[in-house]
DNA sequence: CTGAAAGCGCTTACAG
DNA sequence: CTGAAAGCGCTTACAG
């Protein structure tokens, strides 16, 4: 081992070959010989050589990076789908760059930066709540090809995107509390505004028509995924006349929430009322009861999304790459739920 | 906005001097007169140029982005302290790049390769739990003075670390649930080998023989920081015989494992024993009960190492920056904790 | 299969 | 204060 670290030059003077083979010795290994493939292998254990990602990324002109946006950087929900796109992103020899719309936008720099000045060759976005300002200068910048959403999206659908199923999986939710015998049925919805509020909160709307449910505009209870929200909630569902008997939250956090509340209130769960979220967080099986939830897999959510970037930015221009990948959830049935009384 | 990037040439051609020139403006501002840094400036405006970060590493020999090192991407702990890192690095203009150790091994990559292969500038590592193997290899690299340890850290003091006051908070939890009248006090560890289990396990025995209170080897629960240890040193502590009436948890996670064990058998907390926890993460608020819980400020941790590990970056060889900072705990009282019956 | 040479886009002594 | 020139460490047509 050298003390300073070696090039591409001192691997070649060490094989007795010129840099260009050492060069493809090592990216092309089927355009040389069999021999030097060796002598080069070795030179290289003998140097401790590395190969200079900079100099590389410049002369290839791509940053094998990838940037992935979140809202929040403290928010642990985002912490699986981050190991899955971790996960496929250093099997194709790219690292992963973290940044929070927050950060960038108190900053002042643009997104579309970290595409301009090549950092970054595609970045992967999990927060459908960019503002319109930004969203317009994605679209009208020359990368927007190699701009992916992930989780969320947004509304217009120009950008490709990784969801899960949103949709069905809340109607199952509905249909397994109908199944069970429900027939007042409940939501606390997400943020206003944000897009997977919107798509849980019509399709549980849609169902609820489907099956022929009893629907009141105040059995839908605003909420924003937190779990001050959800005990909110809580405290709204206490002071309705009539009472659904069942409750369907957009997050498994409202969900958590809405039961502390009720709990500190003297409701049983669920025994007064069948409470149920969506995700499935690791927390959903250790809590008091535990939650019955829908599980999003949010592993999976990030491998795809990662695997479908990389696709497009190695493919030659419009390869034909699906716009949108979803992906499946299902229903976890735990203590949370039960038959009405 | 042109199609394609441009250049330092093109601003060069439009402001009508040359690249030294805008470089120079862009750089080193007053290094060139008024008037040629308005040229440039309105040129760079004109052309919409970006420095590309790649000619620039490759020239300067710096990354200008750090390595942050997690055990496990998918563990919430660390977003709070992700955030604090991100923080502090897009300030100075770094870019944040991830990755977990066990992914990092399974790809069979070398740590020092990030630092070698010109990919990053520093690391940071939240993860005390390395195997020798790479650290000895971290310890050899000529590189050895670009990497911290935060939260975690290694036995051998040889790294420069950033860490919250495990030991200090450790002992005022132990000298409150003393002051609300236990004498009977428990623990429930961390896992076996990790440098935060033995700071607090020893700081806990340290202080309940300073405070001369009852030592039973069977108060001492292992556990591993996780939930589900959790629910098992619930188990323990309702075999024993003489029970321990408040338990001191080496994580939030633990605590609420074992509160939610013990409401499981009927057990109440704080009434028939107080339990409290370590972190003050986000949940222990909404836990039922609400967790009593020594915080660690976690942004402020990863905030600090930033800041560390770029002063040692940016300063010529060894600047006398400190060695070792330690983070404040402060204790939470919440309703998981009570005078004993 | 291999080498000489150009060039990716910057920054920085060096000279003026 | 400014410019011409070298060079960071690679990869890749091009020619043989």
């Amino acid at each position: 081992m050298m003390s300073k670290t070696s090039t591409l030059q001192d691997v070649a003077r060490v094989a007795g070959v010129s840099t260009a083979t050492v060069s493809r010795a090592l990216s092309h290994p089927n355009m040389v010989s069999e021999s030097t493939r060796r002598r080069v292998s070795k030179a290289v254990e003998v140097s401790g050589y590395r190969v200079n990602r900079a100099a590389r990324n410049l002369r290839t002109q791509r940053a094998h990076s990838v940037l992935v946006l979140l809202p929040d950087l403290g928010n642990p929900f985002f912490s699986a789908i981050l190991e899955g796109i971790s996960l496929n992103l250093s099997r194709k020899g790219y690292s992963m760059l973290i940044a929070s719309t927050k950060q960038v936008h108190d900053s002042g720099e643009r997104l579309v930066d970290y595409l301009d000045d090549a950092r970054a060759d595609g970045m992967i976005i999990l927060d459908g709540g960019l503002v319109a300002e930004v969203i317009a200068s994605l679209k009208s910048a020359p990368q927007s090809k190699r701009i992916l959403f992930a989780c969320e999206w947004i509304e217009e659908d120009e950008f490709p995107s990784v969801r899960s199923e949103n949709r069905r999986g809340t109607k199952a939710a509905v249909r397994y509390l109908h199944d069970i015998g429900h027939r007042k049925i409940g939501h606390v919805t997400g943020p206003e505004g944000n897009v997977l509020m919107h798509a849980r909160k019509s399709a549980f709307i849609e169902e609820i028509g489907a099956l022929q449910l009893e629907q009141h505009p105040e059995w839908i209870i605003p909420g924003d995924f937190s779990l001050a929200a959800g005990c909110l909630a809580a405290q709204t569902w206490i002071a309705l006349e009539n009472r659904p008997t069942a409750v369907f939250c957009a997050s498994d956090q409202l969900a958590m929430g809405f039961i502390s509340e009720l709990s500190r209130r003297n409701f049983k769960v669920p025994d007064d009322v069948s409470i149920m979220g969506f995700d499935d967080i690791d927390l959903a099986e250790q809590f008091i009861p535990p939650l019955t939830s829908m599980r999003q897999d949010r592993l999976l959510l990030g491998e795809t999304a990662a695997a479908m970037l990389l696709e497009r930015l190695e493919s030659p221009e419009g390869a034909g790459s699906e716009h949108a990948a979803v992906i499946p959830v299902s229903l976890i049935i735990r203590g949370s739920t039960a038959a009405p009384r």
